[in-house]
DNA sequence: TAGATTGTTAATCGATTAACAATC
DNA sequence: TAGATTGTTAATCGATTAACAATC
């Protein structure tokens, strides 16, 4: 039997997590820290020790049981399990003010994303440069998508043409779509997809809805 | 014993999906669409039907047993829930591209959400205009938060004044933070916190860990 | 009424937490 | 070694789903 060759990906909730894992452990390399506890990390997350351990659980990596975890492996062996030093080249439909400002997100870069093109319908706008990428129409996307080797589409188009949008990036080949409009979108099972609405998020804050 | 006054908040995947349900909802209403049941507006948001009702059970509306949810009755009462036209003043925190795109996004104000100002801590930035609305130096948070009766703080900086913004935003009066930065951010109990994450949403597309 | 759909209880599923023996 | 912290199993918690009697 093989040492322990199961390729399986983590549960959506510790996907969740890897990022700010991976924030807070170069947080502590950036200060010099050799070694971080799971308790330590916990605190700094809001979250269970215990959480922080079986995240880590299938991280294969050697145990530091006396004094935590070595910061250094740690951030390794999450890098690579997020493929954050491989390029991933994505496309962004919908040069908007959220389009415009995702293109522009410096972010993205850090976790080894990279906007490789930016489409709009609106041909008043397509031609336009946005962080040195000129905008191109939407009717090029195949091309484009196979031009630039992307295999995310970041849908940020109003709610009633999401549908359609996603129709194309995955008529283009496409394998991956983050979705950040209100709209409704399904996808084949090949094809992940995920979602992420800021007026969601602002509906979420408990306080909205008051008890009084 | 009164009715039925369990003035209880509903849970969070609950409140995730509200807005979805208006959505779709108003989107039947549009078409003119009298009646909706829980089967198809499960089939257009990828759930259950029974999550459906289970959600709305607690929406203490008049039970349509033969064809289903009226439409406008759904409406008003998920609208009532989300307090979806009372106006809900907001600050933005950071002038950058992410800020600005929220200052500028239309469908903040669908929801109720107003953005009464935005503020930097970058004298270059502050005075400028972005959306009808001067760029105020971060050191007036407090009076801004004052003066508009602001409530809701949302966080658009860089991850290392994510916690230092934060608590300034507390310490003007706000109760409920949006925050968009990758940064640590901890907030009192009475302060509901809620955050999203870009990044975060596209590192869970499942494809970017492939299992190869 | 008969048929369809809800509202609600109970069963299932999955994620978080607790606990503790194994490890350094 | 003794002490601290992990890795992992079992218990708990909460959300989703199934099922079906109540309702229109």
């Amino acid at each position: 039997m093989p040492p322990k060759l199961d390729n399986k990906l983590p549960p959506k909730p510790v996907r969740q997590r890897l990022p700010q894992y991976l924030w807070y452990v170069r947080e502590q390399r950036s200060r010099a820290n050799k070694y971080v506890t799971s308790q330590e990390i916990a605190y700094a997350l809001g979250i269970t020790s215990s959480t922080v351990r079986q995240d880590f659980s299938s991280l294969n990596i050697t145990n530091g049981a006396r004094q935590g975890y070595a910061v250094e492996e740690l951030d390794r062996a999450i890098s690579n399990l997020v493929h954050l030093s491989k390029e991933k080249p994505l496309v962004v439909v919908g040069a908007g003010n959220l389009g415009r400002a995702l293109a522009l997100h410096g972010n993205l870069a850090k976790y080894g994303f990279s906007v490789r093109a930016i489409v709009d319908n609106d041909p008043a706008v397509v031609g336009s440069e946005v962080g040195g990428l000129v905008v191109r129409s939407i009717d090029e996307l195949p091309s484009v998508v196979r031009e630039h080797n992307i295999n995310i589409g970041v849908i940020a188009v109003p709610a009633e043409s999401a549908q359609r949008v996603a129709d194309l990036l995955i008529l283009s080949g496409v394998d991956g779509l983050l979705n950040l409009a209100l709209g409704r979108v399904v996808a084949p099972e090949r094809v992940s997809l995920v979602h992420n609405r800021i007026v969601s998020s602002l509906l979420q804050l408990s306080h909205v809805m008051p008890v009084d």
